[in-house]
DNA sequence: GGTCACCGAATGTAGACAGCATGTC
DNA sequence: CTACATTCGGTGACC
């Protein structure tokens, strides 16, 4: 089939296509358009990865926009909705409009009704039409990416009931499903009325085989010689075989240190392959990796990327992986090792795929467990470049003849698992059924079950009465709460409920919330008391960061030491951190050997500002949790005492990117948290917002006010502090000399930032610097004003060090 | 006294969505 | 019920 046989599509499409190279569609595609994607026919595809999976939604979305419709595309990552973005703007000259909504973005310009097209994440999704989007009900179209993720047990359920309510809002929808090969994908179509088109084809040959002794074996039967020298390591040679014919590796392990460790090795494989001007592209890229943080995990990528080697995990922060998927994707980097973020992000093909590790620690399942074929297949799916390999090669290593069998059994000739849904969990439905009431869907425990009938989950179960008994224990559980009322048969969410509801707050998240804040108004007397007994006790890390702040304020005017004392706020920002650090919404940091003691000291010495009864350490798993949550709320406050990435990093034994996770993660509890108190009790809502606001800008309390003023950051508004401008108000009246000196004698930024402050005269023309600087301030600021790179002069100044504030 | 190679024991383990309202160096 | 790569710490040989 060729695109002008396509009908439904905008004029103009087909030309384009060919134009871009597309004379004839890929059989599944074709197969697709014969079953009616582009006529508004629900269509469910299970093909291989990149075998053209995204064209099927675009002639999809095109035609129904065609029609007047609108579209909306769900991705699984947020880093994908960006990806698909960028893909489907070329349709923009045939006026099709594309917006993205996400968590932490959403496309600037008109709001999301003027849209055709709209990219979202399906917890975004869920968001809008529990927040009653309005666009929401316009909907003609909507294509379901990844949709064999149904199966995973903490995000599945969301997409599984998402697409539920969107085909009950809107009774025509359209959906068209795409999904990795899966066991069961009939029954998924099924439940999706959709028609069910399923292919094997590949683009590009995917040769499977296991690598034992001195050679790969393919599942078509060929062999490869790929010899391990002596004390060589097979992943070694493998990499080393396929730079001989110039083709990249991805290498799979399972945990970021064997990722890193990986990485490290390989780069003494892929230095010998590089040239001379690649050798120069990597050095520059080396320095932009370490730019982005200071930190041991960032130097070491930097050393291996400057060889042609890296890893690739969720340590990393968000400009690491980019800078990473992109030298990949360029060819300079010429192997990575990496943890499943790779195989499940953006694309990111390979010449070669080494599955190194099939096995991965679950503490759960007490040990080892094999992955799942799908999540095997999907590792291997990303072999083969189009348009630059003949083929890709995807390969298993074992270390004896039982194992190479093994994996052949396992992997290579295995059909992938059949998706089950994990809705009947409790903690997915507590969150959905609270949803579910709030925005109207069901009134009654019985519409309730009738939406719940209509799930992918339903036609799964062979256990009747389950869903029915999971849904009264969580109907108990929310009202018990306070969430929701029952009255006559009928269920409604209360005032709060909404709320929970609209914050996309897991309920129990919210219950541990409401109840910290509760117990913090009962023992506020006495927690205060005890608190200023222990005063001298209580002061935080003894960081750098830390320690020039309190040198800083010591060295300023001497009357601001005792301040700290008196307008002491309660609750405590720990004791904040504390509470949204132990709900389930916060992934919790892991406890290491020692961290126990640790903890269980800090535990008592801090105890007057936990926000609860610390559980007894009898209760093993209880207390267990409540030290990791005060582990996580630890290196909060320290983010918020301006302690230095790579201290943090060190300390809690966590990579740049865990950081930034957990901070963004405390902001939107704190957030939420904020809206909880206003709805109850005013009086700590204050000290929540300044919680947040400390975490949000990574600054002590003294700095909220300058950190607040647009172009001030940690870094600068601890400089303008230093140099006596302790508030927006003392911007706005200080000596210019002394703001400019502050701010390393950028004359631009100094007047943004005043005119920010609302200076009414911000102009920096004829000021001069002041006296007093430091030697290498004074450099700087006269010798360089483009921000170059500059390694040596920056040593002695711990402000001058990358922050986290630098990405985001 | 100091360094180094070696060996057994201890150690630690993947990922990442969301509110709201706007702007880091 | 299940693993394993890496690192740590101790030992003995050697200079």
């Amino acid at each position: 089939m060729r695109p002008e046989d396509v009908p439904g599509l905008p004029e103009g499409v087909p030309e384009q296509l060919q134009s871009e190279g597309i004379e004839e569609l890929y059989p599944p595609q074709a197969e697709a358009v014969e079953a009616g994607v582009t006529e508004g026919e629900s269509v469910l595809a299970s093909i291989p990865t990149a075998s053209g999976k995204t064209f099927v939604a675009e002639m999809a979305m095109l035609s129904s926009v065609q029609r007047g419709g609108k579209a909306l595309y769900i991705v699984p990552l947020r880093a994908l909705a960006s990806e698909k973005k960028a893909e489907f703007e070329r349709w923009e000259e045939f006026g099709v409009d594309v917006g993205v909504s996400t968590g932490n973005y959403e496309s600037s310009g008109e709001w999301l009704s003027s849209r055709d097209v709209i990219v979202a994440t399906s917890e975004k999704v869920d968001s809008l039409i529990r927040n009653n989007a309005p666009w929401v009900s316009e909907l003609s179209c909507v294509v379901a990416d990844e949709v064999h993720l149904v199966d995973d047990s903490h995000r599945g359920p969301t997409l599984e009931v998402t697409l539920g309510k969107l085909r009950k809002i809107n009774p025509g929808l359209q959906v068209v499903a795409l999904s990795a090969t899966v066991g069961n994908a009939d029954e998924v179509a099924e439940w999706l009325d959709a028609t069910l088109v399923e292919s094997d084809w590949r683009p590009i040959d995917l040769k499977m085989g296991v690598h034992y002794g001195n050679a790969v074996s393919f599942d078509d039967g060929s062999q490869r010689e790929v010899p391990v020298g002596k004390g060589d390591r097979k992943t070694n040679a493998l990499v080393a075989d396929a730079l001989d014919e110039g083709g990249s590796s991805l290498v799979f392990v399972n945990s970021r240190r064997n990722a890193e460790a990986a990485a490290k090795r390989l780069k003494d494989v892929t230095a010998r392959y590089l040239t001379p001007e690649e050798e120069g592209e990597l050095a520059e890229l080396a320095g932009e990796i370490r730019d982005v943080s200071d930190t041991e995990t960032s130097d070491t990528l930097a050393n291996c990327v400057a060889k042609g080697a890296a890893f690739h995990h969720a340590g990393l922060a968000a400009d690491h992986r980019s800078l990473v998927e992109d030298a990949f994707r360029d060819r300079l980097v010429k192997t990575v090792s990496a943890t499943p973020t790779l195989a499940a992000g953006v694309n990111t093909p390979s010449r070669r795929v080494v599955v190194r590790d099939w096995q991965r620690y679950d503490g759960e399942f007490g040990g080892m467990k094999p992955l799942d074929v799908l999540e095997v297949h999907q590792m291997m799916g990303r072999a083969g470049r189009p348009g630059l390999d003949p083929y890709g090669e995807a390969v298993l290593l074992a270390k004896d003849a039982d194992t190479r069998d093994e994996l052949f059994e396992r992997y290579v000739w295995a059909d992938p698992e059949p998706v089950r849904s994990k809705l009947a969990a409790e903690p997915a439905l507590r969150t959905h059924l609270l949803a579910t009431v709030a925005s109207g869907f069901a009134h009654t425990r019985e519409g309730l079950l009738e939406f719940l009938d209509r799930t992918l989950y339903a036609t799964q179960t062979d256990e009747p009465g389950r869903l029915e008994r999971v849904t009264d224990t969580v109907l108990d559980y929310l009202e018990a709460n306070g969430f929701v009322e029952r009255e006559d048969g009928t269920v409604s969410a209360t005032s709060v409920g909404h709320t929970v509801s609209r914050l996309y707050l897991d309920p129990m998240s919210a219950a541990e919330i409401l109840d910290g804040l509760e117990w913090a108004a009962d023992h506020r007397e006495e927690s205060l008391r005890k608190l200023e007994g222990v005063e001298s006790a209580s002061e935080p890390a003894e960081s750098g960061g830390f320690q020039r702040a309190s040198e800083m304020v010591d060295d300023g005017d001497g009357d601001d030491a005792g301040s700290f004392e008196t307008d002491r706020t309660y609750p405590t920002a720990l004791g904040l951190f504390h509470l949204v650090s132990r709900t389930p919404d916060m992934y919790q940091l892991y406890l290491k050997s020692g961290d126990r003691e640790t903890y269980t000291e800090e535990c008592y010495e801090r105890e007057p500002e936990l926000l609860g009864k610390t559980p007894s350490e009898y209760e093993d798993v209880r207390f267990e949790e409540w030290l990791s949550a005060l582990k996580t709320a630890r290196l909060l406050e320290d983010w918020a005492s301006e302690v230095d990435e790579d201290r943090i990093t060190e300390r809690y034994g966590v990579g740049p990117g865990d950081i930034r996770g957990k901070v963004e993660t405390a902001q939107w509890l704190l957030g939420a948290a904020e809206r909880l108190a206003g709805e109850l009790d005013r009086a700590s809502t204050v000290a929540v917002r300044e919680a947040k606001k400390r975490v949000e800008y990574g600054v002590r309390d003294e700095l909220l006010d300058l950190a607040g003023v647009r172009g001030v950051g940690r870094k600068r508004a601890r400089r303008l502090f230093e140099a006596g401008i302790e508030t927006r108000n003392d911007l706005r009246e200080a000596d210019k000399s002394v703001v400019l000196a502050a701010l390393r004698g950028r004359r631009k930024t100094a007047e943004n930032v005043l005119e920010a402050a609302g200076r009414r005269d911000p102009s920096m023309d004829d000021v001069d610097e002041a006296e007093g600087v430091s030697d290498a301030t004074f450099e700087r600021a006269s010798g360089r004003t483009d921000g170059e790179r500059d390694e040596g002069d920056d040593a002695d100044d711990p402000q001058e060090q990358a922050s986290l504030g630098d990405f985001g």
